[in-house]
DNA sequence: ACCCAGGAAATTC
DNA sequence: GAATTTCATGGG
């Protein structure tokens, strides 16, 4: 058994954090705390009066969770600075500000937003639980890896009926090939210029500007990206008249994030 | 039964 | 080239 405490974490929300739509994987139990995996680590995180808790039974490695929660990144300041450029934003901020963006593994995100298209948070989790429970590691009895770009890439597409992703199922099997034949680097995204790495992630089938914009957000931590969903369309265009989404600067795939969840807890801003 | 979902590919105009 | 249709599945 292993702990981290992180303490003095301010801005933090767990649930926002977690259940925000950038990961499908963590649950959350009656108390507030959840659980999931990350890596091959299954661990249970809680938070309260700023100190940030992370137990489990296998070792915990600090620096990549202090990463994984952003913990370095000075968000006061950002939400600060964000507050100053739209006062629905300063809104959204206030409401939503508890929000950190992850540090997924970036094939992870790859594959959990190509079967996010055209479909909802609810069943994007169910889909991502199959596939891990069919074709990742098992490491207790019901808690698995996510699967390998190895592994997935030597599936043939019928292979995947079982999580029953549909008409997502070449895409998944593309995607890994190409990840896994290095013929895309997802590494070498992360200091590319921003529409070089669009451009290279758009070279496997089933992933557009949308999901590519993801992908550098949640996977390999470009936070300039902006990705623009239905929700997002709808929010700028009610809420930002005449903003196309390019306008929030470095820090604008947090200002998305912000916006993103805020608007879905309000769904009345938009009947 | 109906409409929609953190879209993108395929087809048609 | 731009607009429309199709894709598979199931949550609400």
């Amino acid at each position: 058994m292993s702990e981290l405490v992180f303490e003095n974490v301010c801005p933090f929300d767990l649930a926002q954090t977690l259940d925000c739509g950038q990961s499908f994987r963590w649950k959350e139990n009656a108390d507030g705390s959840f659980w999931g995996v990350v890596a091959d680590v299954v661990a249970t995180v809680s938070f309260d009066n700023g100190t940030l808790k992370i137990k489990s039974n296998s070792d915990l490695d600090e620096k990549m969770w202090r990463d994984y929660f952003d913990l370095d990144l000075d968000y006061a300041k950002i939400k600060s600075d964000l507050s100053k450029m739209h006062p629905v934003l300063a809104e959204a901020s206030s409401y939503a500000g508890g929000i950190r963006i992850l540090n997924q593994h970036p094939f992870e995100a790859l594959i959990t937003f190509i079967i996010s298209q055209n479909n909802n948070i609810s069943r994007i989790k169910g889909i991502v639980e199959r596939l891990c429970e069919n074709f990742g590691e098992c490491i207790d009895s019901q808690n698995y890896t996510f699967p390998s770009a190895e592994t997935l890439a030597k599936l043939s597409v019928d292979d995947l009926t079982p999580i029953r992703a549909g008409f997502r199922h070449r895409y998944i099997i593309d995607a890994a090939q190409k990840v896994h034949s290095g013929e895309i680097d997802l590494e070498s995204l992360r200091e590319m210029d921003y529409f070089d790495a669009q451009k290279e992630l758009m070279k496997i089938t089933g992933v557009g500007v949308k999901v590519a914009d993801c992908v550098l957000l949640y996977g390999l931590h470009r936070l300039e990206s902006f990705p623009l969903d239905v929700w997002m369309k709808r929010a700028l265009s009610v809420l930002f008249e005449g903003y196309k989404g390019d306008e929030f600067g470095v820090y604008g795939g947090i200002a998305q994030q912000y916006i993103f969840h805020y608007s879905r807890m309000h769904k009345e801003l938009f009947d």
